[in-house]
DNA sequence: CGAGGTCTTGAAGACGATCAACAAACGTGG
DNA sequence: CCACGTTTGTTGATCGTCTTCAAGACCTCG
């Protein structure tokens, strides 16, 4: 089904061949969503999961006066949609950010894997730990981190989940948000989003336009941001 | 092992006879430790879970300048560290809050139940799933809440988590916080939080003496918060 | 080429941080 | 059981970060 997700499990944890043939014949017809398009809406009560295969998505909640905050963004490779297999019924919703190409596959035959593949459950479940290593992440950086600090950190955690599944050339990638979907999962208003991304293309450490961000000086912007990277579990040992 | 944890998955899931056995014959050694005191340290690789029977413990992250972050509060029947089974290294620690009373699970034999009990793995899986779905939470209330609002969210949340397993007495449960840990859950400093209690007090929300906390106007309080239960999955369907 | 969305800039104001001092509560030992 | 020291909570004043409002420039795409 996705290279990028088997090899995603692969930095994981080794996985055998049986495992392996059962990831790539998951049975998932692909769907399209296009930009600004809920992949999964607030309140539904899915009966598949969704395999993000190209472009992103992001995970968001609306409040009552309209204020959005997103609280996970999810990139080529990411089983987005894991939470929906066990969790009855979606508390938010999932947005495309961009065009979307998506797998989509079927609880049931989830459910099938778990009962005959213990290991390959196991390295599931320990993805959506992670996911909730990224969240604590978020929670320390719009807690208490400045808010360049917060974007700082933001931009070195895609530049190393997009560089494990590929999406990292010549120190560039896509970054196809706009300043207020940035501000929406800072946590801050878009005007000062904007000065704070001014501020630190100023200090030379990062350039980003017309949806192409460049990092010039990755170091710097880890001691900016005392970005830690071992919450994402990508030093990939086992092979 | 525990009747807290057993209640709790009850309420996720239908659990057969062979796997409430397997649950309270879970060979667990009970530790202490007291308030203050690391219940699991950063940067560590257990080898074991720990199930919290007693007391209040916290996840939490320092920053270089002291900065302190809490990203997860737990209460009696938590199984606090079901992430190190999977997750290699802790990237967090974990400290008590509240003298605690924890039980100890061998990894190797969380394993186990895994190799044998799809089912029952699938229910522990979805615990973790249910904390992320708190921490998703706790990422959109420090982003765009305001601080009472922030609180008053905290603290309903607490009530039902209380309430799930049976400590709220008389619309009161033990808060063993102190403000300051309060403000480095809430992402704010110890003199603002005070303000926001101090706020709500007046406004006879809550009253707040002595450790206990008193929720005079639940309706009200969930109002101001514009809380949401459903992230929390209490509804205790299956019984 | 025009139109809508996105980005940028300025000015004013709010919310929360920080600093500092003091009061109250707690716990520990005499 | 009281005395004392330490921790926790409370209050005031000042400061800074970020928000809000508003207007204009810049893109991008049909």
């Amino acid at each position: 089904m996705s290279q990028h997700l088997l090899e995603r499990l692969k930095q994981l944890e080794r996985i055998s061949a049986e495992e392996e043939a059962e990831i790539l014949g998951l049975p998932a017809s692909e769907r399209h969503f296009s930009r600004g398009e809920d992949v999964v809406k607030q309140g539904s009560s899915p009966t598949f999961s969704c395999l993000l295969l190209d472009g992103f998505a992001a995970r968001y909640k609306v409040l009552q006066d309209g204020q959005r905050q997103i609280t996970a963004l999810h990139v080529p490779g990411d089983f987005v949609d894991l939470h929906s297999f066990l969790l009855k019924r979606m508390d938010h919703a999932i947005i495309a950010v961009t065009d979307c190409r998506v797998a989509i596959v079927p609880h049931d035959k989830l459910r099938e894997v778990t009962e005959r593949l213990p290991h390959l459950t196991r390295v599931l479940w320990l993805t959506t730990l992670i996911d909730g290593a990224i969240h604590r992440e978020w929670v320390v950086a719009i807690g208490r981190r400045t808010a360049a600090q917060h974007f700082a950190h933001l931009i070195c955690e895609l530049y190393l989940r997009l560089e494990a599944v590929g999406l990292i050339h010549e120190r560039s990638f896509e970054l196809p948000l706009t300043q207020a979907e940035i501000a929406d999962t800072l946590g801050l208003s878009p005007v000062h989003t904007n000065r704070v991304v001014q501020e630190l293309r100023r200090s030379q450490l990062l350039s980003w336009r017309s949806h192409i961000l460049t990092v010039h000086d990755f170091d710097a912007l880890t001691k900016l941001a005392e970005f830690d990277p071992s919450y994402l579990n990508l030093d990939g040992k086992p092979v």
